[in-house]
DNA sequence: TATTCGTGGTC
DNA sequence: TGACCAAGAAT
C-alpha cells in the first residue's frame, strides 16, 4: 500500500519496509536454510509434481502439515497418478479420507480428478485461472499450485501470509478492509523468480516464526521491516473477529445389534454435513434434548431400546453434538434400510470421527455389565462427573 | 457478505 | 478445560 510503495521507492529505512526484491531475497534466504522437507516438496533445483502439489494443497486445508502428512502419502501410494484417483470409486476416497475433516474436499478432490482425467488428459491447467474454474479449488489454491507447480508469479493469500503482512506493515483495519490490503501487498511482494518458494517460505514463516501468539521475532528475517514490532503490536495483530458461541444440538443414535453380532450402519446424503459418510443410524440433530418417546418410534428396527449410561460430546465447526445411544440386541435384521457390519469390520467403511465416537462408547458400555443402561434422554454429564446412578428404562424423561 | 462445512493440538 | 487455531471453498 501506501507505505510499501514509498518503501520500494525510496532506500530502506529502519522498520519502514524495503525494497520488494531485497524483502524476498532475504526471506528465501532464509527459506534455503530452514526449508522443511515435506513429502509433497520437490527437491531444490527440482520441479513439483503438480498433482502431488494439488493433493496436499486441498488436504492443508484448514489442516495442519502433521495432521496432514500421514494421508498425503497413503493417498500417494494407493493413487499415484490423478489418472489412478480418477479410476477409484468415490467410497473409497472417502474412506481413506476419514478423519481428515471437510468431507466436502474429498468429493471434490474426486471429482476434479474425474475431469482432469477426462477432459484435460490427464494433465493440470497451468494458469491460475485454469485451476480456478475446477472443482474444490478456489482463489488460495489456484494461485498456491499456479506458483509452486508452475512457477508462476501468482500471490496465495492463506491465514498465514494474511497474519505475516498484517503485522509487517502494521495492518490495523477490520479484517475485511485487512484482506483486501493483504491482497494488494501480496501481489507486489510477489518475485518474478522462484515465487512458488517465495510463498512457501511465507507460509513457513507464519507456521514457525510469525506465529499467531507469541511470535518469535528475534528469529525473523524481517523483523527489522516489521512495523507491528516497531509499534508494538505483534500479539495484536491481526485483528481477530469475536467468534459466535456454539449453540449445542442434540441426538439419539440407535445401536441396532443382531443375533450375529453385526451392528447396522447406513450411509449419509451426497450433501452437507458428513455427506456421503457411513453413520450410526440416529434422529435428527436438533437443539433441545430428546426425549424416549419421542426417540423410539424412529428406531430403524423395532425391539427392546435400552438407553446406555453417559453418551457421546462431539464438537464441530459451528455446533457442538450431544448424543445419546439406545442400544437394541438380538434384533431381527428384517427391513431395516443400510448394512449390517460387524464391528470388528468397521475399517471397511468410512465413518466420521463422530461416529467413531458412538461405536467406541457403545462396545464400551454393552462389554460392562456393572454399569448398566439408564433411562433419562438428556444433556450429556461433563467428563468431571462420575458415572451417574443406573435407572430403570422407560421412565420416561 | 455470512454461513456451512471436521478434527486434533495447544495453552 | 474451554477457546482458539490450522496452507479455504462453496453457497
Amino acid at each position: 500500500m501506501k507505505q510499501f510503495r514509498a518503501a520500494t521507492t525510496h532506500s530502506a529505512r529502519p522498520g519502514d519496509g524495503a525494497p520488494a526484491a531485497a524483502l524476498a531475497n532475504r526471506l528465501l534466504t532464509w527459506y534455503d536454510r530452514h526449508r522443511r522437507d515435506l513429502p509433497w516438496r520437490a527437491q531444490p533445483g527440482e520441479s513439483a509434481d503438480p498433482y502431488r502439489v494439488w493433493l496436499s494443497e486441498i488436504m492443508l486445508q484448514q489442516t495442519t502439515v502433521a495432521t496432514v502428512e500421514p494421508y498425503f502419502r497413503a493417498f500417494i501410494a494407493r493413487w499415484p497418478t490423478v489418472g489412478d484417483l480418477a479410476r477409484a470409486d468415490l467410497q473409497s476416497v472417502l474412506h481413506a479420507w476419514q478423519g481428515l475433516g471437510y468431507y466436502a474436499r474429498a468429493r471434490n478432490l474426486h471429482k476434479c480428478a474425474g475431469v482432469i482425467a477426462d477432459s484435460l488428459g490427464e494433465r493440470f491447467p497451468d494458469s491460475e485461472a485454469g485451476l480456478l474454474a475446477l472443482p474444490g479449488i478456489g482463489a488460495y489454491t489456484a494461485a498456491a499450485i499456479a506458483a509452486i507447480a508452475f512457477g508462476r508469479p501468482a500471490a496465495p493469500v492463506d491465514g498465514n501470509v494474511e497474519r505475516v503482512l498484517a503485522r509487517l506493515f502494521a495492518l490495523t483495519a477490520e479484517r475485511a478492509a485487512v484482506k483486501r490490503e493483504v491482497g494488494v501487498l501480496a501481489g507486489r511482494l510477489t518475485p518474478s523468480g522462484r515465487p512458488g518458494d517465495f510463498w512457501q517460505a511465507v507460509m513457513d514463516l507464519g507456521a514457525t516464526v510469525c506465529r499467531p501468539r507469541g511470535p518469535a521475532c528475534l528469529m525473523c528475517p524481517w523483523a527489522g521491516n516489521c512495523l507491528a514490532l516497531q509499534r508494538g503490536l505483534t500479539e495484536e495483530l491481526p485483528r481477530r473477529a469475536r467468534r459466535k458461541a456454539k449453540p449445542v444440538r442434540h441426538g439419539v443414535a440407535f445401536w441396532a445389534v443382531d443375533a450375529t453380532g453385526a451392528v447396522l450402519l447406513r450411509r449419509r446424503p451426497e450433501k452437507g454435513l458428513l455427506g456421503g459418510m457411513t453413520e450410526v443410524p440416529g434422529t435428527e440433530w436438533r437443539e433441545w434434548p430428546w426425549t424416549e418417546e419421542e426417540a423410539l418410534p424412529l428406531a430403524p428396527v423395532p425391539g427392546q431400546w435400552l438407553s446406555l449410561a453417559g453418551g457421546v460430546r462431539h464438537v464441530f465447526t459451528h455446533f457442538e453434538l450431544e448424543l445419546t445411544v439406545l442400544a437394541a440386541t438380538d434384533l431381527v435384521p428384517g427391513l431395516a434400510e443400510g448394512m449390517w457390519c460387524r464391528p470388528e469390520d468397521f475399517d471397511a467403511h468410512a465413518l466420521p470421527t463422530v461416529m467413531r465416537k458412538v461405536a467406541d462408547h457403545a462396545l464400551r458400555a454393552l462389554a460392562q455389565p456393572s454399569a448398566p443402561p439408564e433411562a433419562a434422554i438428556g444433556p450429556i454429564r461433563r467428563r468431571t462427573s462420575g458415572p451417574r446412578p443406573a435407572r430403570r428404562a422407560s421412565s420416561g424423561r
